[in-house]
DNA sequence: TCGCCGGTCT
């Protein structure tokens, strides 16, 4: 046995029993090391994650004068691409031309794609294929990878088919990448086609590709299928799970993915912090607290709880459950503080009215030295829409365009419609649509809105016409404007809106509120009193209306959208879903100083508002209330809103 | 002794 292949049989037999640091041992008592022994602890470190020893070792063995070969440089451009060392990489690559590795040798040029690819360096990376004498399936796939995951798609099915027209096969790795592609495109003519070829090429038992056909699917909503190819298969493995239940949660179906996960456990397969933030996602979607603190205490279980993903589902899952406290406690957990955490954050102040709260953080953003992105600017004009602060949001909104590279989307203008339109700033609002590039119904609809809560009829008018342009049938346009004559007092008007709205078969959505007592939810209707125990909460709602009277409330029947004698309307006012809801948590948790949360599917009524200010300050409870587009906070007899929304 | 794959957050 030779000097060198007893040295390899050696090195091989430490770091396959997982001591690295014993062959780097024996390797460094080398007096002259061989070439294959340098490229075999190089690639051994890349391989172990221990990446900035192998660019030292490579260093050292350029110092040592020991010219690299292919299978040095293979292994080094994955080192420099892992750690983002452009500059080091494109000094190897210069060597690796010298020495006519470049275009020559598959391995290093499809290395050489890879780390130009992860550098975001596409023309070179691409230029590299071109330039390669004999372009083999994993040199076209390198490429394939890379425009896929930087969102190039487009580019990725070019390049694939560029191979395919020259009678190269694909193989499982193309195949599941260009997928990923089909369903990010939405092209699900071409996601048949690249299926049948997986079968055709014997790869549908390749678990990645059977992985890649789900997620295709389900990126094309096509969960039926996706379900399909699920069940064919024999070994889903964590991945697989995750990708299933996440694109459910993607597509809507929210019960069925937490199902999934319950079963994807009862399977002994493990959740990771992938998994984990999906699940959340669905509990946060149908603000399932209960399941998503569950949740949380698997990830602490798991010890992932400083991971950025899991981290921002949970403080995304405590946002929308209305518990900013736990959602900062998790954030100022987290191991990494990067854009997208913070985002969050902010979002999670700015959607339950803690205006302030989410300017410090925005503050703080910008002392870290992190770039905002355009969802900080979402987040934090939202919070400044939502805590009524106009003039910071006006200011916010000039310095995006000034200080900032950041394209202004829709959505950040439809939020400064919001908050100049809610300000009374009417004018202003519509001159900032002539800014909006086709702007759409949101937008207009934005600025009816406005009009309603200003009973500004004349404008509404106008609005509407441009809201039913683009949007001819939309129930929300024709209830808002029956909401304004009414609040206007324009009855005719509003019997005239009622019968299109029946003409155009359009339905209202009934009023709903539900609360979640003791892990089960309750659910109750605007004036519906067949809950099986109403008799008692009405008992303590009139109770309750008795006592909040006292206190100052005073009914507010302008929120009553029917022509009804002022008695009448003041009965349907007491029979408001919130008010229901609320009654029956206080009867259910009587004794008891927990808070309350309650949800509700539309927007709270006013007069609702102020009669759950009273009943928190009469009660000493907290009341968290969720409506279609916020949080209310109530506590002792102020809201979190301060009565602007 | 070497290269290319699938799933997460605002």
């Amino acid at each position: 046995m030779s000097y060198f292949s007893l040295c390899h049989k050696l090195f091989d037999g430490y770091v396959k029993c997982g001591s690295l640091a014993e062959a780097r041992r024996l390797f460094d008592d080398l007096p002259n090391p061989h070439i294959v022994a340098w490229n075999y602890m190089i690639s051994s470190h890349v391989s172990h994650g221990k990446t900035a020893e192998a660019i030292q070792l490579y260093e050292k063995m350029l110092e040592g004068g020991v010219i690299p070969d292919e299978y040095t440089f293979s292994s080094v451009f994955k080192a420099f691409s892992d750690l983002g060392l452009v500059r080091k990489g494109q000094r190897a690559h210069a060597l690796s031309v010298v020495l006519g590795f470049e275009i020559f040798n598959g391995f290093v040029a499809s290395a050489l794609v890879d780390m130009y690819t992860k550098f975001d360096k596409m023309r070179d990376a691409h230029l590299i294929l071109d330039r390669v004498v004999e372009k083999d399936v994993v040199l076209f796939t390198a490429l394939i990878v890379g425009y896929a995951q930087r969102g190039h798609d487009n580019e990725a099915l070019q390049v694939f088919e560029n191979m395919v027209s020259q009678g190269i096969k694909a193989n499982e790795y193309t195949l599941s990448s260009i997928l990923i592609s089909c369903g990010n495109l939405g092209n699900i003519v071409k996601g048949k086609l690249i299926h049948c070829l997986v079968i055709k090429s014997g790869l549908e038992s390749a678990v990645a590709s059977q992985t890649s056909l789900l997620t295709m699917y389900l990126r094309c909503s096509l969960v039926d299928d996706s379900i399909k190819v699920f069940n064919q298969l024999s070994h889903a493995n964590q991945v697989t799970w995750t990708s299933l239940i996440s694109g459910l949660v993607e597509n809507g179906r929210e019960e069925i993915a937490l199902s999934t996960f319950r079963e994807m456990i009862r399977s002994s397969i493990n959740p990771n912090s992938f998994t984990l933030s999906g699940v959340l996602q669905a509990c946060s979607s149908i603000a399932m607290l209960e399941v998503g603190e569950q949740i949380h205490g698997i990830i602490v279980k798991i010890g992932v709880e400083g991971d950025k993903y899991a981290g921002a589902a949970l403080i995304n899952l405590y946002g929308k459950c209305g518990n900013t406290d736990m959602a900062r406690f998790v954030f100022d957990a987290l191991t990494e503080v990067d854009v997208v955490s913070i985002n969050s954050m902010i979002y999670a102040y700015a959607q339950n009215g803690f205006g302030h709260e989410a300017l410090k953080l925005f503050e703080r953003m910008k002392s870290l030295r992190l770039e905002p992105n355009d969802v900080t600017f979402i987040s934090v004009l939202l919070a400044c829409n939502n805590s009524g602060l106009v003039d910071k949001g006006c200011q916010v909104f000039a310095s995006i365009r000034s200080n900032y590279k950041i394209e202004l989307t829709r959505d950040h203008y439809a939020c400064m419609i919001d908050l100049l339109g809610r300000s009374r700033r009417l004018e202003e609002a519509e001159m900032l649509i002539k800014e909006v590039r086709n702007p759409d119904m949101v937008i207009w609809r934005t600025l009816l809105n406005a009009c309603r809560i200003h009973g500004e009829v004349e404008m509404a008018e106008r609005v509407m016409k441009k809201v039913l342009e683009l949007a001819p049938g939309d129930e929300g346009t024709h209830i808002l404007l029956t909401n304004l004559y009414a609040s206007a007092g324009k009855w005719n008007q509003v019997i005239e809106m009622k019968s299109t709205i029946r003409d155009l078969k359009l339905k209202k959505s009934p009023a709903m509120s539900w609360v979640d007592v003791d892990r089960e939810v309750h659910t109750f209707m605007a004036g519906d009193l067949s809950h099986p125990i109403s008799h008692e909460i009405l008992e303590i709602l009139h109770e309750l209306i008795e006592k909040v009277k006292t206190l100052g409330y005073n009914p507010d029947t302008k929120f009553v959208l029917q022509d009804l004698e002022e008695e009448k309307k003041i009965r349907s006012l007491y029979y408001h879903s919130e008010k229901l809801a609320i009654a029956f948590a206080l009867w259910k948790t009587s004794g008891r100083n927990t808070n309350i949360r309650i949800f509700k599917n539309l927007r709270v009524c006013g007069d609702c508002h102020t009669w759950l200010k009273f009943v928190s300050s009469l009660t000493g409870r907290d009341i968290i209330a969720r409506d279609a587009k916020r949080f209310h906070h109530f506590k002792e007899g102020v809201c979190s809103c301060g009565d602007y929304w």
